[in-house]
DNA sequence: CCTAAGCTCTGTAGGTGATACAGGCTCAAG
DNA sequence: CTTGAGCCTGTATCACCTACAGAGCTTAGG
């Protein structure tokens, strides 16, 4: 064997999708609002996708599912294109969420109890919902 | 003095958008998709707004920030509405919501886990490795 | 009293982040 | 050659807002 380089069959859109859980359309919206780059085309105008695109998409679907929006999705696919991957931009935008993410789960937490507070109380009285609205309210 | 009681004076709708931080156009979306009920109006056909509304939009607004579809909000509001309710209903009521809740912890803590993680790896220099982006890049 | 600013009202358009569908082309199997 | 799966594009739909246009009310100043 010459080298350990592998390759990859091109993908075309369908088969992308399914090798990153990511609908099939949303493919393309992510190609015409920028975050996905165009793909080369076959003759036949079909899209062709390689190696590339499965992890840069699995790159965005996991940090869509860890909160990000597109917008900061784009600015951290400039930090790792351009390889200005200065650490402390990436974690200005980290940690700002992390610290949101502790903040919802502190609350949930709260209806949590609240909910649960409710059930136990569920014998006819009529104070329990109070719980859970103050819980919603602080 | 007579009483605790203190009048509050009522709110236009720009008031109203002051004190709970909401937007205001939002105020009249939530209004005719049903969230906030319709409010009394002045007699030249102004909204007039009173505490009651304040308290019911900071609910609304939490319980979106923490996730909440307007459709679920709908549910937690019947929930807290509703005091003519058999227990039986507000216990799947709650029981639902309970769960949804709960999911919704296990879900951010898993987020949580995954940032604070990622974080604890990042040198916080300005050296072009950065553990959060190749968490993401895996 | 008149006017101008600054609210309010309504209807409707635009935006984000997808997701779905229609109508047509391409391609591989039978 | 036909059939069906898969691709293409454009556009519609969805949830959840957000913004704007054009009109009426209301308050302060001259």
């Amino acid at each position: 064997m010459k080298t350990g380089h592998t390759f990859v069959k091109p993908l075309q859109r369908a088969a992308l999708a399914r090798a990153t859980g990511c609908n099939l359309e949303t493919i393309r919206y992510y190609e015409t609002i920028g975050v996905m780059p165009d793909p080369p085309r076959d003759p036949n105008g079909y899209r062709s996708y390689s190696e590339y695109h499965v992890r840069r998409l699995q790159f965005v679907m996991r940090a869509r599912d860890l909160g990000f929006s597109l917008e900061e999705i784009r600015g951290l696919l400039t930090l790792v294109d351009n390889d200005t991957r200065s650490c402390v931009e990436v974690e200005e935008i980290a940690l700002a969420h992390l610290k949101d993410v502790q903040n919802k789960i502190a609350h949930l937490v709260r209806i949590e109890a609240a909910l649960s507070n409710t059930l136990a109380h569920c014998s006819g009285t009529d104070v329990p919902e109070c719980a859970v609205l103050d819980a919603l309210l602080d």
